[in-house]
DNA sequence: CTGAAAGCGCTTACAG
DNA sequence: CTGAAAGCGCTTACAG
């Protein structure tokens, strides 16, 4: 007992293959009659076109694919890629896509690309490019970057880190803080080779806002620590600074994932907030104004991020030959978490 | 300019398209002189074999499908979905495959089956089979039922929800409750046929443990509430029930969202969590813990559910004929968010 | 070690 | 309105 197939049918209900696909495909060519004999063949052996076949035939898959630079399991740990997926998913809803989402092979983005069989690609999170760029490109495979660095004459979609990250940091220094602890999530693989990316460019504003009042990155009392980006390794990081005898007035995290972490390492330690630590997040996920104190947050639309490269996606696809560059903007939300540094208060001016 | 093929790489290293084929899938079969020159061709060209055409050769397409039985952006508002799809994902991660989402076409999960290139199906929340079993079947692709009512002879996954719920449902009688509100999520479109799946087996376990006591779920003092899986759903729908007069003591959410937006209520309207009101919750996701009071509620390992499922489906793909049917189990976490009924509380015995 | 040929299952001009 | 034929891009026995 195997498939059935166009042949098959043909067989069973009389007539050429020609016929069969034609019931499916453009039903004007053929008399209504044979059309209900045929389809009523094809239902009866549970015959339908073979996807793969449709698809090498027509040349398109129907199926947008996102290029992970992890594995599933790790990704999608972090609720941003939730969001992210939401918003891609609004523009397959629209168009009838479904979507792949296609991880590293053996270790390397590279490697899965010519695998997927995906009408186009949305890259995420590609901090350094070995190679994928020039690959999806010398293909012809129409493709999108996201929070990358995007080289010229390539569609790409970014949220102005650089000013989200200048205006917390910004916001903490005006209530006085001057023992601040930087809570960034962990670069990735590439590490070893600098700040790439959105990182990059947090960490360049956070820097920015920090020169403007005499101080930098690498300013005593300024500290950076990273960590993997969930709420557990936020708490076991956040437990650590507020331990010590100089502990930090104010905690600004890349991601209010991590934020959540620190809220709940500054209720067990006691501490509060945010009348002895400011704690301020990232992203404004839906959590962030379900915690208490609410969070003081940088809010970008993740969900707005992924339909905007989805779109893109769908318009390079459709043979759009100019290369959409996006960049979204980032707006600093102030809820309860923040407040007045408790005792390093500098006077105005 | 257009992708390069098997055939201009052939021609560019002056060789045939099947020692191109060769040299990317049987490299024994050419000198390792031939197949540097070939890789070089088709490296200089962007040349790798067509992932299509590959599929429709080979029979199989590297790829899992997920039936969604809603659009993506609906399904990943619930967070249980985030965790079935890292079980999933695990799986794939360990066999080198792509997973596609795939939803709904045009309204129908029956339409979407026969436009996925994919190896098997994974056929998740299918409450109602409106004829998905039957076209797979007759279609001979491989699937897995999860959360269903599964016939006979089909590989599927299901949790012990009529035992997690009756136990829940126990251990608030136990404490006395008898003003109890179940606030369960909505059954799909597919309401008006009755109530399917892990739905119905939770309100049957739920009643079960109510006639213990002499109670079910239609005697007064228990109300059975339905509303969408949103924490703001949640909210809205217990804020209306604690502004009754005769206020529930005790409420049983079918998911963890629902319990913390029932938790949100009760702080906004001054209501002490366990003193005056008892709140449980299903799943035992992370936040479950995190919450304040942590949840006490029924835990069910939703990433083992994604795990098994992806299991069974490789292995279905892969040949093997039995029809392995795995019942995941329950266990009641007991945590803060439970205490003794305020007044209702009855004599032992 | 290499190449001509058939075939995977379909779609679509093209000729009747 | 219908059918024989070519082609989508590849893989893989098969014969040299």
């Amino acid at each position: 007992m195997t498939r059935a197939t166009a042949r098959s049918v043909a067989e069973a209900a009389g007539v050429s293959r020609t016929a069969v696909s034609f019931a499916f495909n453009d039903p004007a060519k053929i008399s209504a009659d044979t059309r209900r004999r045929i389809l009523a063949e094809a239902e009866r052996l549970g015959y339908s076109p073979h996807p793969v076949a449709r698809a090498l035939n027509r040349g398109t898959t129907d199926a947008l694919g996102l290029l992970l630079p992890q594995p599933i399991p790790e990704v999608l740990e972090n609720p941003y890629y939730n969001l992210f997926l939401q918003g891609v998913g609004q523009v397959c809803q629209r168009e009838g896509l479904t979507l792949l989402l296609t991880p590293p092979l053996r270790g390397s983005m590279l490697t899965a690309i010519p695998y997927a069989a995906v009408d186009g690609f949305i890259v995420s999170g590609l901090e350094v490019d070995r190679g994928e760029v020039a690959a999806l490109q010398r293909r012809h495979v129409p493709f999108v970057l996201v929070d990358s660095d995007a080289p010229e004459g390539v569609p790409s979609v970014e949220v102005t880190d650089r000013q989200g990250m200048a205006d917390v940091v910004q916001h903490v220094l005006e209530l006085g803080h001057r023992r601040i602890a930087l809570l960034s999530f962990e670069a990735g693989p590439d590490r070893a080779t600098g700040y790439r990316g959105p990182l990059a460019r947090r960490l360049a504003g956070a820097d920015e806002a920090l020169r403007r009042v005499g101080l930098s990155l690498s300013a005593p009392g300024i500290d950076l620590v990273e960590v993997p980006c969930t709420r557990g390794a936020g708490y076991d990081a956040v437990a650590a600074l507020l331990a010590r005898a100089d502990r930090p007035t104010a905690i600004v995290t890349f991601s209010d994932i991590l934020a959540l972490g620190a809220l709940d390492a500054a209720r067990d330690a006691g501490i509060d907030v945010p009348g002895e630590l400011s704690v301020t997040g990232y992203d404004d996920q839906p959590d962030a104004s379900y915690a208490r104190p609410q969070l003081t947050t940088v809010r970008q639309s993740i969900e707005a991020k992924g339909r905007v490269a989805a779109d893109f996606l769908v318009s390079a696809i459709t043979g759009d030959a100019h290369h959409p560059h996006q960049v979204l903007h980032t707006t600093l939300i102030v809820r309860g978490s923040t407040g007045p540094a408790p005792d390093d208060r500098i006077p105005a001016g």
